[in-house]
DNA sequence: GTGAAAGCGCTAACAT
DNA sequence: ATGTTAGCGCTTTCAC
């Protein structure tokens, strides 16, 4: 081999990557075997999986997915979009996932929406081109080509946070609406008469919305018209501060809350605090998320904890379970949430 | 064709899913010229491009990526390590990194180290059996394998957020030791004469131990003699009252302390509100972050802005210099902070 | 249980 | 500017 020859070979395959036959020529096998060794060990002898273990040490050999993947059409890869990596909700869910995925070989690939459909079209797109082992969706509206083009791949999907009627394949998550109820009967329980929802970017946030929804159709069955502010902004703490402006400013005599997540919510107590409005003397007031600091702050918050880290798991352990043709369990999975009592409401 | 042939070809490939070949075939060229329509339409003459595109509409043609990155030795994929994908400073940077490079056809592959570097070493590993256009690792601190893996791979690296004397190959971030020097200056500047540092999990989170370094490097310069609090949990809103709170116990005449994090000051703000301690009367509170309640807070919080998502910006940057050839930039970009200024200290 | 051989769908010389 | 040809490194029948 020229010297020319073998610094294109280095270029290729990076210095000392060395290859599947590689290993079978120092194991003294063929290639099949060594194959078969790294996947299905049971069905090699002991011998030869100790000395093909022996070589892929020596080797420091690394398999190369793409090549696998291109023959054996499938990729250790899920892909994962949410509608925004930084929203601690997603976040965390996404870690658990991946841990357990990982464990067990998968990669994910992560992308965000950013609450668009259309940019959720062009990333099931992008990921449909390397094979996936499946795909996880935030919610349950898509646009009619990602749908088509799920279906068309014929690759296991899962549709996390919310659940529908009928999904496109499985679902995992809790109902946004129901929390929304449970928030308005606590309210009513405490003898608060006039309540409202606060929430942010409700036109792209649709379980947002929906938690809205319910908490509007739970107070109207108890006879009581409840309010609704919605904010053009992004739901953060500064948005908070001036959905209570608004609220006070439209309605004086409000007397409970519940804002779409924690960060309004605090947003809104530090507002309260600021204006001297007691919390919950005169006014009560209710986040959702169960951040970190809603168990610190004073008054404490009162909110709903979505099960985070459990839609990560189960969401991991249908697809693993579905990979390994075992039974993924009901297709619809409701994990519920807890409605967490504490100063504020 | 038989059926059960045809069958066996849709569950390889997926029901609709054409190959480059078909589009060739409809708009009557070779594969070769689709390949190059595809990937530098410039060099391709505009009558057949047009033949082409339609032929890839009319099929909707998804590219194989995996024959793609088996043929051409690399993928258009770049590998990014955080330690915690929950922590909204690294997810910021991720996400604007991940919108950079997205525009040019670049999928993230992301994980989370758990501020391992064993899961780093495996995290390494896993992606480099994807042949990815670069690898993107959080801070400067490596195990040796990791090292040789990836300069034996010869892929671009990145090392973001900390700067180093010998990068791996680049850097970009800024110098955790001088923030805790601007914070320590700060508060001498406004008379502190007993400043404290208070961190959380230091012994993982080496950047907060440079932060803090730094700070009582600063304070030692002028002649005080700061305090450190470690706390062995994560650094969150809960473990910020605990510092408080065995920072009063341990030096009651503190009178100003700098907290590894937001989350970790506010916890401090919260506590404070609680015992009656006067922010900044009696304690000036510094955190480390911006995130979004520090300006809302009452008081306000003091604290400094990363860069984040310049961070992530300036990375993707710098990353599509090298992938086109054109000039990336200095090897370690230096991109500062900004210390906020407000009421809490 | 193991090996030989035939691709997977694309890219990249090279030739025209 | 376009086509021909030979792989990329692995998996997977199919024989033995």
């Amino acid at each position: 081999m020229t010297a020319a020859r073998r610094a294109e070979e280095g270029r290729r395959r990076g210095v000392n990557r060395s290859r599947m036959a590689d290993v079978a020529r120092l194991a003294g096998v063929s290639t099949s075997t060594v194959s078969r060794a790294l996947r299905q060990p049971d069905i090699v002898s002991a011998e030869l999986k100790g000395r093909i273990d022996e070589a892929v040490r020596r080797l420091a050999y690394v398999p190369n997915l793409m090549a696998g993947g291109l023959a054996s059409a499938r990729s250790r890869t899920v892909g994962v979009i949410v509608p925004s990596i930084m929203n601690s909700f997603f976040s965390e869910t996404v870690e658990a996932m991946g841990e357990r995925l990982a464990d067990h070989g998968y990669q994910l690939m992560l992308g965000h929406s950013g609450y668009s459909a259309e940019r959720e079209e062009a990333l099931v797109a992008s990921y449909l081109a390397w094979s996936p082992a499946a795909v996880v969706l935030t919610g349950r509206h898509h646009s009619k080509l990602t749908l088509r083009r799920l279906l068309d791949a014929d690759v296991p999907v899962v549709e996390m946070w919310e659940l529908g009627e009928r999904p496109i394949d499985m679902a995992v998550g809790f109902s946004h609406r129901d929390v929304g109820r449970a928030v308005a009967r606590r309210f009513l329980d405490r003898g608060a008469t006039r309540p409202a929802f606060v929430g942010a970017a409700l036109d792209r946030d649709l379980r947002a919305a929906e938690r809205g929804a319910g908490f509007l159709a739970e107070a109207a069955e108890a006879g009581l018209d409840a309010a609704m502010i919605a904010l053009p902004e992004r739901p953060q703490v500064s948005a908070g501060a001036k959905g209570l402006a608004r609220l006070l400013a439209e309605r004086p005599d409000t007397d409970a809350a519940f804002f779409s997540n924690d960060a309004l919510a605090l947003g809104a107590l530090f507002e309260c605090q600021r204006r001297g409005v007691a919390v919950p003397g005169s006014l009560r007031l209710c986040g959702f998320g169960d951040l970190d600091f809603a168990a610190e702050c004073a008054p404490s918050l009162t909110t709903v904890r979505p099960p985070r880290r459990e839609i990560g798991r189960r969401v991991a352990e249908a697809l693993l379970a579905r990979f390994e043709g075992t039974d993924p369990g009901p297709a619809v999975l409701d994990l519920g949430f807890d409605l967490i009592e504490r100063e504020s409401g």
